[in-house]
DNA sequence: ACTGTAAGCATACGGCGTAAGCCCGTCAAA
DNA sequence: TTTGACGGGCTTACGCCGTATGCTTACAGT
């Protein structure tokens, strides 16, 4: 025992996690190294002596989330996996609606972020894909989860952009009567129709 | 004749063309009111004469991207129609590497963005989709082309995140084995794959 | 008790978006 | 021709931002 400080000492991970919990209430453009540091109790330079910079905290948040999404189980059918996986990515990115973009903004290179993709390059290896179509079902899966996590995030409780702050859509008809699906549709449901698309597609590519 | 005064007057449109060439060499980060204003041959504050704010500007980017992919034709197979416009987007959006990124972060409200996604939603209308079905086959294809557009552009010429910044790939041999595949691929082949997986799998909702 | 060292702090710099007010050229009305 | 309003561009200034630099302080090992 050295005898508890008054000061709870810093640390990256202790860094990224206040991070998160601040760009998760905010947004991203909330988070910012003075704050970061009030919320820690500290000034934003002693940041700097557990992080290289701020976009040291970036990648870490985003291995953060990677590391909360369950790995795929690597001994039942690659179908069932895949779904299981990209449904679970899908809440993740749902509940940290920074995450899409902070993700297409620096990439995919931590620690934990690699070990969810290499697993799921590895599923689909078992199954007996090919290297190139084990490439092609990774980024297709990859680009649907994003692309219904930002649409399902643009817009929050009630106000989104297509029920208040939309420009005249009467020169626009099929827009406008597809309104009721762009704001109010049942994402789960919508994430699985283009998923089992998705999934049928390239099992028939499996089935030469 | 009015006489042609030594400055060429400002206007909405000179500025977020100016924003473009601004954006496109140097990236979005680049991209500030003052520098704007250099480049204009104007100072920064006399840009707000024309515009209300820097998102205005960012706005004004996205559509001036949309209103550069050519729509689709009406009159043919819409299989077709949409095989080519997703191609015409793809290549909008790599010229343009910072539209993903902004598309995703401010959303599709300027006119040539409606329109062209009015044109889409009634391409599928008109080929028979639910209104429900039309609005999954657009959120598939936005999807796919944003995110493949998104993987194209991470990394640049030679020097992209899989060859040279990547940390030791040793402990990820899925993702080690497909680094090629990851850097070198050729894009628009790979784009198409998917492509006609999510096209087979529409037509395939069509006939019940 | 002394001292090396690392963690945290204070200050400062250059850049950002933009609010507020000035200045001056242009042009319509007198 | 004079004048007076107006609008576009300019200047200044404010409060943010990330972070380089150097100081202070408190604990660890002797």
């Amino acid at each position: 025992m050295t005898g508890t400080t008054t000061r709870t000492p810093l640390t990256r991970d202790r860094i990224i996690d206040a991070a998160v919990v601040l760009a998760d209430s905010g947004g991203v453009e909330e988070l910012s190294m003075r704050k970061l540091g009030a919320e820690l109790g500290v000034e934003a330079m002693s940041l700097y002596n557990h992080v290289e910079k701020k976009d040291d905290i970036l990648d870490g948040m985003i291995d953060y989330v990677f590391r909360a999404i369950p790995l795929p189980a690597a001994d039942s059918d690659w179908r069932l996996s895949i779904r299981e996986t990209a449904l679970a990515a899908l809440d993740q990115f749902v509940e940290h609606p920074w995450m899409v973009n902070l993700l297409m903004q620096r990439g995919i290179y931590g620690p934990s972020s690699l070990r969810f993709m290499d697993r799921i390059l590895g599923l689909f290896r078992a199954a007996g894909f090919s290297e190139e179509d084990a490439h092609h079902a990774w980024q297709m899966l990859a680009s649907h989860t994003m692309g219904y996590a930002f649409q399902q995030m643009s817009g929050g409780e009630d106000k989104d952009g297509w029920e208040s702050n939309s420009p005249d859509l009467s020169a626009f008809p099929n827009v406008a009567a597809l309104t009721p699906y762009l704001a109010n549709c049942e994402f789960e449901t919508e994430f699985a129709f283009g998923l089992e698309i998705i999934i049928a597609g390239l099992a028939a590519r499996l089935r030469d």
